[in-house]
DNA sequence: GTTTTCACCGACCGATCGGTCAAGCCCGGC
DNA sequence: GCCGGGCTTGACCGATCGGTCGGTGAAAAC
């Protein structure tokens, strides 16, 4: 993880940056977190940080590029973050070490991570975080290559990759809209039960028939 | 569903409304879903509907009773559309129809569900939508509800309840981001599909034991 | 000792924000 | 004819928006 040496404050991959760089982003991360790119006013980052507002812009040249260096900063690094911690094994510990790992970045990055995954993500105008969108269906593709991986493998059954990647994503994407750090459970532990759930599935062991049900697939793994 | 015979126009239980605040509602919802509460002005709105500006405070006091009927009214029956759906049958069964209804809502009435469940969330003046955030823990409520009796029933194993609420609603949650209504697939048929793949899992019907693995839960089913 | 550099600030800009207001338009009842 | 009231408007308000400007003071470079 030597790619991550950089990341301090809760700010990812800004290398050469200097300490009021970092308060800047990591402020308007937690602002554009909690409030929305546009409900966040470049005064409130100044204020957040104690310094006046022209400093902003001579730090940075203007609002857009504030949050893309903490959105894209955030996306930066997590394919790279998540890939060094997949261990060598089955597939299906791979996917388990990648919803973890996801967990972890998402523990360790949380309000940039929330600022880049809410703030305008259907903005009209792409290409404000056009970046931002490229490196996450590399970090997707990454996803739905250790399922495939794993159904080759014969450890799990012939599921459609593409929405098995969305409902393991969607389950670690929406934690932060109820995930609270007061609690005990850990993103990490959360991601954890999550595969658990998903991999082994909710059903239990016995299987029981119900003739009277209306067509479904509830039964069908008799039928495989 | 005689409760929802008022829905016109993609907007729910707007009951005595007339069909200009309809249009407002139904213009306001695709503005606030594709830019957000504070992204969208007044007088975005107003063009959006070709109307003055003026005429908007006609018929509402403010911006924020415009978005609250927006995002309550679309909550306002989510519970009952859902309820109203639960086939009478085994648990599971029952936990399908509740995603799959759920999913009907979201198709039915999508700006109005992006707009409630993405604008200014975690505003810290809760009261804009404090009674939206009651009725949806009444329709969490509901869903552990049916997992509990699922759990006493037998057909699901003794999960952690709160925790699939929350996996369940993940999948369901999350569909607005990726979901392109001009692919084939409906939200009902990926509700199904998600179903499937949480309550049966993703593992093939062989257990396949690893002992090189690290220690984890994959090969738990076995020791119960 | 002088000059250059750079982090930093207060005052200010035009544009746009949410919201107000007095006045017209339209149309059925008298 | 005209009158009352709901629908609709354009002009306007103070506040705030993102962004710019000239300048300050202290340290670094020469």
């Amino acid at each position: 993880m030597t790619e991550l040496s950089t990341m301090k404050d809760g700010v990812a991959n800004q290398a050469e940056a200097s300490d009021r760089v970092l308060q800047i982003l990591a402020e308007a991360g937690r602002l554009f977190a909690s409030k929305g790119f546009e409900g966040t006013s470049m005064r409130d980052i100044a204020l957040a940080c104690g310094i006046s507002k022209s400093l902003l812009y001579h730090h940075f040249s203007n609002k857009d590029e504030i949050y893309a260096r903490v959105a894209v900063g955030s996306t930066l690094e997590l394919y790279l973050f998540v890939r060094d911690r997949i261990p060598d094994g089955p597939p299906s510990q791979k996917i388990r070490a990648f919803m973890v790992a996801t967990a972890e970045y998402f523990r360790r990055y949380r309000w940039a991570w929330i600022a880049s995954t809410t703030a305008f993500w259907n903005d009209p105008d792409r290409s404000r975080h056009k970046e931002r969108l490229t490196r996450r269906d590399r970090f997707e593709n990454f996803l739905r290559g250790l399922i495939q991986e794993a159904i080759d493998a014969g450890e799990i059954r012939k599921v459609d990759v593409p929405m098995t990647g969305r409902l393991i994503l969607s389950s670690l994407n929406w934690m932060h809209r109820w995930y609270n750090p007061n609690k005990s459970a850990t993103p990490e532990q959360i991601a954890d039960v999550f595969f658990d759930m998903i991999f082994n599935g909710l059903r239990s062991g016995e299987l029981v028939e119900f003739p009277g049900a209306e067509p479904s697939k509830v039964g069908r793994r008799k039928s495989r």
